[in-house]
DNA sequence: CTGTTAGCGCGTTCAA
DNA sequence: TTGAACGCGCTAACAG
């Protein structure tokens, strides 16, 4: 059973931790695997990789020893031997957010079927942040990585393309993109939202979202709807124009503020995260009428939005989709593809009760 | 500025996926920056990991190199070399669940400033998904292992012994733990809002959960919620106990099931995810009132809660700190510590509007 | 403070 | 169909 000729485990161990038990690393290795199926290294190499190369009697018996020691593999020395990797790193925004969760639901169930694993981490909209994690994922050799955010530091970029992995950005439809882009058009979308605002008969049509200087996707989602309300022939008024932080309170407060200061104001586009939701349960507190008093239309479909009462009117994004689209680009990448993708998945306009 | 001596790189690439261009693994080694600096491999690799071991001249000419070659370490040869990894592999039920993203979040915020990164993936709550990942992750030669499910198949539980890993257990506290837990009882936080309910003077108090047989965590809930009724001497009636799907429509119809059938139960505990948050809202709709007709209490804390009208009664439990601290034994262990310790870090009841 | 030697556990290559 | 030699990129141990 105790493999022998392996005095630099104890030693290691204790000269590492002490004299201590529980050491790490006991794990069997492919050749103790070989030495007790009675076979070479490569033998037990293939029996796992390849085991159609194999007669059947001898890929019997090495599984058969393969099973009786525990063998686990060692993929990261399977990795280094092979140039090859089998986990790829996604850099999400926020890990907390719902809907960034999606999406890395989507890519994690793509890439586990083909064996691949997921090394995440958040950038906390930051592209310092972000590029310190590229850095970290690179030297991880991770097989290629999916990035939400559309801006990079230039040591970033230099990185990645130095790397040569494959990259996917998920964040929005960059006009040059570092590579691939599974998305969709956040201009596009919240300039659709506003002709909808506008075609249910809204003239006075404010607009909140996150802080536009930090986050590109706040960014485009302004200059969409300011591009809705050119069209729609309405007047931009600074007024009704508002960056918040994330959060319910935040909705709240932003409806309260902008309806204080422009009493006029008859429907309220928020453009991400809760803070609908959030505005939407202040006007049920303050008995405020949605939509007669107040129209309300959020961003993403968030579960709750079809249970609030009034039911809230939203854009559906394909968050999901986007993730399992991203990783399966990814896999035709490393399977020889040579083509860089851009794909658009759209969005969709939910209308509801609250508009 | 090109690496010589590397015919390997384009030979590799043609065979492997035809003769593109866009090959992978461009990156400079560490014997490339050893030469450029025009110093030993060792060096070189001092200079990165014990930059003080190193004469302030040689450590300066070193990061030039690197700088200049733009060298990013390969750590997959670092940790095989050494023996070690600088990866957590976590495991949630899912990963979609923002209770999960709390625990996630918090591990991964702490692994991060040591260092360490995080492989994450879910389960769906089955045993025999968890115990693939576990193999995974093992083959990935994580550095330890944080679990949610307290369950595990026999063939996990081998794994993990023979590996010798780490693992921290943070979804109860089971009774023979694995290793190291880091939780809160379930079946205390349920009596305790059960005390609680009867204290206030609910009489006949209805519980909903997720299913019991494939959830250890409902399981226990209901357990509490029984010790709780006892303890108040109130007679448990099957009527009142029912076990539904995850969601806010699953919540909506509990409520309305158990109304419909028992009309005299006053208040409902639902033990998990967004159920009594859909309720609530069917409670709107219908104009039942909360808590007069119909009392409702939650499990966690989530944002939503204190916005609603009115305001839900719920359970509050560390998610956030239960990933730290889990991350943190992790790290002690790996930096030599010996315990398994046993954290029960509790709950609190938020008594709001709805109870 | 710096370099040399040996080898981590596996895959690739080529020969048998 | 199987095996031996070699190396992936780096670190540990020891020597100077």
């Amino acid at each position: 059973m105790a493999s022998n000729q392996r005095a630099r485990q104890s030693t290691q161990a204790g000269a590492q931790v002490g004299a201590r038990v529980r050491t790490s690393g006991q794990g069997a290795r492919m050749r103790d695997v070989a030495q007790a199926a009675g076979v070479s290294l490569m033998t037990v190499s293939r029996a796992l990789r390849e085991p159609h190369k194999l007669s059947e009697e001898t890929r019997k018996s090495v599984m058969d020893a393969v099973h009786k020691i525990g063998y686990v593999p060692n993929s990261i020395a399977a990795n280094l031997a092979s140039n090859r990797s089998n986990v790829v790193g996604q850099i999400v925004p926020s890990i907390q957010n719902s809907l960034y969760a999606d999406t890395v639901k989507g890519t994690a169930d793509v890439l586990r079927k083909a064996g691949l694993h997921l090394l995440l981490a958040d950038s906390g909209s930051s592209p310092q942040e972000e590029e310190a994690l590229i850095g970290a994922f690179l030297a991880q050799r991770v097989a290629g990585l999916i990035l939400h955010n559309t801006d990079h530091t230039p040591k970033a970029l230099q990185m990645i393309e130095r790397s040569g992995v494959p990259v996917i950005e998920t964040g929005d439809l960059p006009r040059h993109p570092l590579d691939m882009v599974v998305s969709y058009s956040n201009a596009e979308a919240a300039k659709a939202m506003t002709l909808h605002l506008g075609a249910r008969g809204y003239k006075r049509i404010g607009f909140v979202s996150l802080d536009t200087r930090l986050n590109r996707r706040a960014r485009e989602r302004l200059r969409g709807y300011q591009a809705g309300l050119k069209s729609l022939g309405l007047r931009p008024d600074p007024m009704l124009v508002m960056e918040v932080a994330p959060g319910l309170t935040s909705g709240a407060h932003a409806m309260v503020d902008m309806i204080t200061r422009s009493p006029d104001v008859d429907a309220i586009f928020f453009a991400g995260d809760v803070l609908a939701v959030g505005a939407l349960f202040e006007a049920q507190r303050r008995g405020w009428k949605v939509p007669d008093r107040i129209a309300l239309a959020g961003f993403d479909d968030l579960d709750i939005h079809q249970h609030t009462v009034p039911k809230l009117t939203c854009l559906r994004l394909p968050r999901l989709e986007i993730g399992r689209r991203s990783a399966e680009a990814l896999l035709a990448r490393l399977r020889g593809g040579d083509e860089a993708p851009r794909v658009d998945l759209g969005f969709e306009i939910t209308q509801r009760e609250s508009t």
